[in-house]
DNA sequence: TCACTTTGCTAAAACGTTTTAGCGAATTGA
DNA sequence: TCAATTCGCTAAAACGTTTTAGCAAAGTGA
């Protein structure tokens, strides 16, 4: 049971080596094999079970059919629920997946970029950390196939594909305000990317439009990568001290710790605090009245990202827009006081 | 910037290319290149930051430094963490993963090996579903390593890693036991695999040794695969007809789907069920008391089928025990009634 | 000193493809 | 009929490694 090769259906078919390569990647017009031997060569490789060593293909060719996926951390609902939709839509083209995490310790991310470049991985789909954006300026300089997903580097023209973040806050704010909400608090972070920064903003802005008057202190802002329970504690203090009676948090994990907190406090939502989350959760739709949330179009994410990423690799005809933003779902459930 | 190969290294040290690769190869012993030679070798490397081309190594020695992982799907929290610990522990050893998923529709389970074996993959992860069965013993059969997780096929006598799913039942249903719960009931699936079937035991023999009376209709039996609000409803259902007073879920989709109903049915955990669940989940631990679950060692599991796997690979020395067994840890909630 | 071994290295084949250049036969144009 | 073109295919180089076989120089034993 070896694994066939090319020159076993060459030898088979009668032919040589040459016809068989330009007949398998369907260049017969191009490189003119009649019809009859083009059939021959196609029926012995079938039945001989032929298929190409990767390896060598990749050594000659440059391509391995094999884009990098660059991720924080797989762990969490969001990034492996999108790892998996990227693997089909991937697949579709016949590419793989390799990834590969910068957080867990186990390799800095040059390491990880050159890792990946000498396995000849032909483009990237990265789901940035800000300390990664020298990495990715080096990778555009080399012309090597890029897209951001949820998130940006303002100055690199790199393609991106991304939720819209600002709109997402700002619908769960308004819809707050809609349920007579006033005193409407947001909890989000420090971390220095455009993603947390729009959220901030599509809080700031509504309130604004909806000239609420807002302390400045009604934005908790946590530390981005914060222990969990200095974290809750943080909440916990903010809400006993600023009293809001409602809360958008601003990434789903803050919205869990929030949860906590207001349980440690021994508040509930909805009796004593509205709530939206910005990112759906499991937990948002199971825990007890449901909390409004808004969700993530996962699929579409993925969908887009590895299109813009086929187009930039020349796989397929590249689309005019090469970064786009998708809108977010307003999935409303329970967490709001009636009447 | 172009990537710099073996041959430049050996023209800029002027010695020959097979002198720099045995070095690099860290066979100047065996080899007998002078220590001075060796050492202008190494340095010439460094300086001009020399990595091996991936895909000509794959294609001369047939080793790709890439494991496979097979998994149904990867969403869901316990494969994603158990892939991101998978993806660390390889890297210790100098491989990448690469995965990819039988569920998601986009290619069958013999279209994936295929794609996997034609990229020279080294060695298989795999966690099984039941119909993947005999693609698993091609690869055996053809001298693949594979090391199974979460599950083994009885017949083929592949390494595996699991958790102790008897046990991690049996703990859970003396819990509660000894928190006074007489009519305790399971809910468990039809999934044919050793993995469910243990734990069905797991429930059965504890039972039996507590002396408890127990009508065989005590066990609930869901349909794998079953759509989530049929599997509610067949809960509800269940819990209606035998008024158990406690549930242990075999699985954590089943303790939230179990959760749905009794919510659905105004009944409440603990006041009106004690409750736990093999595999825990964020949501139990939020989930208003906290629902005692049975935590699956991921971090264990995953060392562990990588540290075979590498010995099946002939990359370390190959362990005693080829097949380990790790035990699940009762972690306590409030998912109990006092007094 | 001479045969033999060891030392330190190199040449070249091989891995399985893709692709360029080109060759003989058939066809066309005049 | 003869030159020019087109047709249908093949030979061989190249991709970047690893590894086998072997060669010249130096060392060793007698």
């Amino acid at each position: 049971m070896r694994k066939v090769k090319i020159s076993d259906i060459a030898s088979k078919a009668g032919v040589s080596i040459s016809a068989v390569s330009f007949v398998l990647n369907g260049k017969e017009k191009e490189m003119r094999i009649s019809k009859s031997v083009a059939r021959k060569i196609r029926q012995v490789a079938k039945k001989e079970g032929y298929h190409p060593n990767r390896a060598a293909v990749s050594l000659r060719t440059g391509e391995s059919k094999i884009i990098g996926l660059i991720v924080d951390t797989i762990s969490g609902s969001f990034f492996s629920r999108l790892a998996n939709v990227i693997e089909t839509e991937a697949g579709k083209y016949g590419y793989k997946v390799i990834y590969g995490s910068t957080a867990n310790g186990s390799e800095g991310s040059e390491q990880l970029l050159r890792i990946l470049s000498q396995h000849n991985v032909d483009g990237y789909l990265v789901m940035p950390e800000a300390r990664i954006e020298s990495q990715i300026a080096s990778l555009i300089k080399r012309k090597n196939p890029v897209v951001l997903i949820d998130s940006y580097f303002a100055k690199l023209g790199v393609p991106y594909v991304m939720v819209d973040n600002f709109q997402g806050v700002a619908d769960g704010v308004s819809w707050l305000y809609e349920k007579g909400y006033r005193r409407i608090g947001f909890v989000g972070s420090d971390l220095d990317m455009v993603q947390m920064k729009d959220r901030v903003r599509g809080y700031s802005d509504t309130v604004k439009a909806k000239k609420l008057k807002i302390p400045k202190g009604l934005i908790c802002e946590t530390v981005y990568g914060m222990e969990n329970t200095m974290l809750i504690r943080k909440i916990a203090d903010y809400v006993k001290k600023m009293r809001p009676d409602a809360l958008m948090f601003g990434a789903n994990y803050l919205g869990v710790a929030g949860l906590e907190a207001l349980t440690g406090l021994g508040m509930s939502v909805p009796a004593d605090m509205g709530m939206v989350c910005f990112d759906d959760m499991d937990i948002f739709r199971l825990y007890p009245p449901g909390i409004t949330a808004v969700e993530q179009p996962i699929h579409e994410i993925g969908h887009k990202a590895v299109e813009i990423l086929m187009g930039e690799m020349g796989v397929i005809p590249v689309s005019v827009k090469k970064s786009i933003m998708i809108k977010g779902h307003l999935v409303e459930r329970n967490s709001f006081r009636v009447g």
